[in-house]
This record gives structure tokens, sequence and C-alpha cells, in this order.
DNA sequence: AAGATATGAATGATCATTCATTTTTCCTTG
DNA sequence: CAAGGAAAAATGAATGATCATTCATATCTT
């Protein structure tokens, strides 16, 4: 086996239990035994537990943000451009239920080593929306007296709060697609201006 | 110095060492320090660690959805009703950081301990969004075909996440009042019947 | 066979929790 | 009202459990 399989290995092993046991519950010797690798073998690949997590964020947020950015370059309407993010978030939490997980978390951890790095790609997503206002209003879709950085805060936090709900609830099966239109058309309606 | 009023000394203490550091990285001797008490004293009135977190909650919790729901009583119209939940809760925020950073941090925490507790009284905080929404819509007001349910963790959501913003914002100094109206109307223009 | 990888038992650091001892409270009674 | 003493409350040093991390040894690879 590659080392590069092996690490990717132990990061979806660290995935699945960081999710299952949150970050301090996780004992670096259960990743060990979920990726099939003696303990010590993790210490080849990260530095510490740390860093275990910070790659897992790194690695997957990189990939997150490329993905959306290239789903949403060739759509022109503000609107629809906006619904489509929505649609993209959901999917991919329903998609990988530990990953959303995972996210939602540590996200909020306060440590200050998971602060920075948490930011610098938080922030990039978060501009993902505040972009997607900021051109609905220079091409007067949207109303001007929003400011497009809380948009984004009010849009992100909604998003991430119904997906913790998706995942959780047991009972219902929703379809993601149909939730998505719903939110982001609820959003629109508030925000688009009423003289259109 | 009373029983009940070392208990007191006790949480607050708590709240503010779990604010600064996260659950898992506070420690107990820390709270000791921080409410002037000896470590052991702390088993005097707590059963363990995690007993001084749950009871932090029940605590807090159970004074806000009290407070909250005083204070929409009497309000008849549902949109003024939503606008005033929402500033409510950014207050409630900026008035007690600690308590919001907590609450954020910890709301997330899988834990089979926490779930059990936070679901209690997270459900109920929802529960008073969702029937602001209900009732609207029983009034004629809000659009039918939205699930009071959804919506409330969408609003919960957003106004979460706003509230890290403003708390961790350190330039600017927001109006909280000023960002609770445009928050809570920019939802009403999403959700009030647009033939009204 | 030499270098690269991997192993997992042993180490040591970090706290949560306990409990033998001390201090405070407050009631009794001379 | 003061002394005494028993019960309640508080103390903090000692204990022990829990892992993250290391490293001497083993196993692969070429």
């Amino acid at each position: 086996m590659r080392g590069e399989e092996k690490y990717r290995m132990i990061l979806n092993a660290a995935k699945q239990v960081f999710a299952m046991e949150g970050f301090y519950n996780s004992k670096v010797s259960e990743i060990a035994r979920e990726a099939h690798v003696a303990d010590g073998t993790i210490y080849l690949y990260f530095k510490n537990k740390d860093d275990i997590l910070i790659s897992l964020f790194e690695e997957e947020l990189t990939r997150i943000i490329k993905t959306v950015k290239t789903d949403l370059e060739p759509i022109e309407d503000p609107c629809k451009k906006l619904i489509k993010f929505c649609d993209n978030h959901l999917t991919i939490v329903e998609a990988d239920r530990a990953l959303a997980e995972v996210i939602q978390v540590e996200l909020r951890q306060s440590n200050k080593f998971m602060r920075e790095y948490k930011n610098k790609h938080f922030l990039a997503y978060l501009n993902i929306i505040a972009e997607i206002i900021a051109q609905g209003q220079q091409m007067g879709v949207f109303r001007d007296d929003l400011k497009p950085e809380l948009c984004a805060r009010v849009i992100f936090g909604s998003l991430d709060e119904l997906s913790t709900y998706l995942v959780t609830a047991k009972r219902k099966r929703f379809d993601v697609h149909e939730v998505a239109t719903m939110v982001g058309s609820s959003f629109l309606n508030g925000l688009v201006k009423e003289n259109n």
C-alpha cells in the first residue's frame, strides 16, 4: 500500500471516529483500529492528534469550496445561484453525514489551534454567499440595504442548523432538493426587490 | 456564606471557564480557583464535571425560556412577535457572552450525556418560534406552505450564527436592536403573504 | 542486505475524584 | 452571655485512571 493511500485511510477513519465520539472523546488507538493500522503508525503521518483534525479540515474544506465554486460559476441569475448554493450545501451534508457532524461540532470549538484553521476556510465559504448577494445587488435584483456579510451569516446559519435537523431526524426522510428550493426561495422573497 | 450562594458562585465560575477554554480543556481545579473554593468543595455541590455543565444548562435555559415566554405573551401581531423574539435572542447573547459561547459550543457536542439534556430545553426554545409561525398561519398572516418546524430551525440557525459573529466581531459594535429588526423583517418579507 | 515502514508495549503526563483532616457554624447550657 | 462541643462544611494533598506519544524491535521492499 502506498503512503498516500494510508494517509487517506487514517483520515477517513478519523472522520468516522470524530463524528461518532467528538474530538475529545476519540482515542487515537480507536482511529488506529478503525484504519487497520498500529497506533504508532499514525504518528508517521501526523504530528499529533490535533494535527489529524486540522488535516481533515484542510482536505475536506478545500475540496468542498473548489467544487462549489465550479458548480456556481456558470450560473448567471443570482436567484438561481443562491438556490443552487443551498442545494449544494444540503447535498454535501446528506452524502457525508460524518463529515457534517465533524464540521458542525468542531467549527464551534474555540481552541486557539482550531480558530486559525477553521477561520481561513470557513470565511472562504461564507464569502461565496456574500459574493452572490453582492452580485445580485449590482445587477439590481437584490435589495441594496442588506449587508452581504450579514446575509451570508444568516443564510449559512440556516443551512447549518437545517443540516443538523435533517441529519438527526430519524423519522421523515426529507427530499434535499425540495428543502433547498423551499429555503432558498424563502430567503429570496425576503431579498428580492418588491417592485420587480 | 449560604450553600445556595456557593452553588451559584461555582456555576458562574464554570461558565466563565467553559466559555474561555471549552468544556474539555477546562480543569475542575481552575473552576475552583475562579470560584475561590477548594477543588473538593465542588464535589459537595456537583456529582462530577459533567454535572456542572448539565446544571449550567438547566439553570440558564430554564431562566431564558421563562423570560422569553413572558416577554412574548402580551404581543398579538405575529410579525411583531417574531421581531421581538429575534431582539430578545440577540440581547441575551450581547448581555452574557460567556453564556452564549458555552451554549453555542456545547449545544453541538454529541455526547450521549449532553444529548438528553440539551434536547429537552433546546426543543422548548425552538418550539417558541414554531408556535409564532403556526399562530401567524392560523391568523392568515403567514404563508401556509411553510412547515413551522422547519422555519423554527431556519430562524434559530440564523440567530445563532449571527450571535457568533456579533460576539466575535472585534471591530464594529453592532446595534443589537437594529440587527434584530433587520433580520426579523428580512424573514418576514419572505414569510408574509404577498397579497396582503 | 540496507533502507523504509510498521508495530504495539511501555512511558509519563494530565487531571478528575476522593477522603482524612481542619475549620466554621450554631445550638446548648451553666 | 460565654464556653463548649457536635454536626456541617470546606480543604487540598494523595490517588488512580486514562490516554497521547515514543521507541526498541520487527517486517516488508527493492
